[in-house]
DNA sequence: GTCTATATCCAGATAGAC
DNA sequence: GTCTATCTGGATATAGAC
């Protein structure tokens, strides 16, 4: 007679938790030697394995790197949804940038994966790309609540939020020489979609 | 007895013809194959050579990087200084955007290797990154000369430019959804740097 | 699941002939 | 100046034993 099913798959969780280690060795060696610079040699040796066993695990170096790419997104979505969301439109702005050039500069290899296209043939795969969709999505929503949803006006959005990560991380890796001007240019662009009546500067 | 020496040193003269033939070569390797995807045995065989004749000529694959690094700059610098520059205030930081938006977005691997720090443990020798600053200084200076001079707003400035360069070339790099965003986003800064009382619209 | 062994290939760089 | 030959090491990936 067969036994009832376990609840818990303890084989899936433990699967689950060596791909979590092979991750967490990959992102300490690409913050170490570039993510170019990953090598399944060294993921393997810092996990005290050898390269072929990772293969259980991945089906190629390229799998590594999607992973990667979906969990750095996963990462800056929760990041999104753990805010405490004020109500004022420019502190809800000012709180999305801070978050978004922040979480760039932290790790500035994730920030390489997830929004500069720096490995040769790398592409995510298309289930990965949908996470990094639903971050666009999430900060799009965020700006229409803020009553910013315009198209060109989320575009030019984008580009100061970006514009404000690559420099800092490009030019001031430690410092804060941008991201300190963070709520004048969120200023800046709220004052510019802002129709002139109604406008108000933030506290 | 000696002779006069030749006015020109056809010697040195060829030598130079064939680094360039290197560095043309290696540009067409790198926007095929990406920055890091660059090898020397590629170059070596697009200009007909064995890989060790490429040493008589570079001392390292990181002195090529070097090189382009500095022909990079110098390509912008000549940009810059060929444009024939208006007078009013709001044309000029127009043309320097687009200037700087235009030569990124035309070859994304010069743009990777000139403003991100994407390969692995190279960083541009003490002269290439003295080319680096002229550019620096060049467009500090034009912004200067339009009236834009201070330190923090040049900071932003340079995120502005900055950030349309990025998203277009990393989101659209064929089509123009930020680049046609340029006139817009100048206005923009200028109305937010400019004191209420002298702003005008520019055409 | 993890290993050893190996295939296959590529990399940057140097020695020394010509 | 350019070559051949070679060094040394690294890479991803697969086959198959255990």
């Amino acid at each position: 007679m067969l036994e009832a099913a376990p609840t818990r798959d303890r084989r899936a969780e433990r699967r689950e938790a060596v791909i979590a280690e092979i991750l967490e060795a990959a992102w300490a060696i690409a913050r170490a030697e570039g993510l170019a610079g990953l090598s399944l040699r060294d993921v393997a040796a810092r996990i005290g394995m050898r390269p072929p066993s990772l293969y259980w695990y991945f089906d190629s170096k390229r799998a590594i790197y999607d992973a990667m790419f979906v969990q750095g997104n996963q990462q800056l979505l929760a990041r999104l949804t753990e805010q405490q969301w004020p109500d004022d439109p420019r502190s809800i702005l000012r709180l999305i940038a801070r978050v978004f050039v922040e979480f760039s500069v932290e790790d500035i290899q994730r920030y390489q994966l997830l929004f500069q296209r720096t490995i040769p043939n790398f592409e995510p795969s298309a289930e990965a790309f949908a996470v990094a969709m639903e971050v666009y999505e999430q900060m799009r929503v965020r700006c229409a609540a803020a009553g910013f949803g315009g198209h060109a006006a989320f575009d030019i959005w984008t580009a100061l939020v970006s514009g404000l990560s690559a420099q800092q991380t490009a030019n001031d890796p430690t410092g804060d020489r941008w991201l300190r001007l963070i709520d004048e240019v969120v200023d800046m662009y709220v004052d510019h979609v802002t129709p002139t009546r109604q406008r108000r500067k933030g506290s």
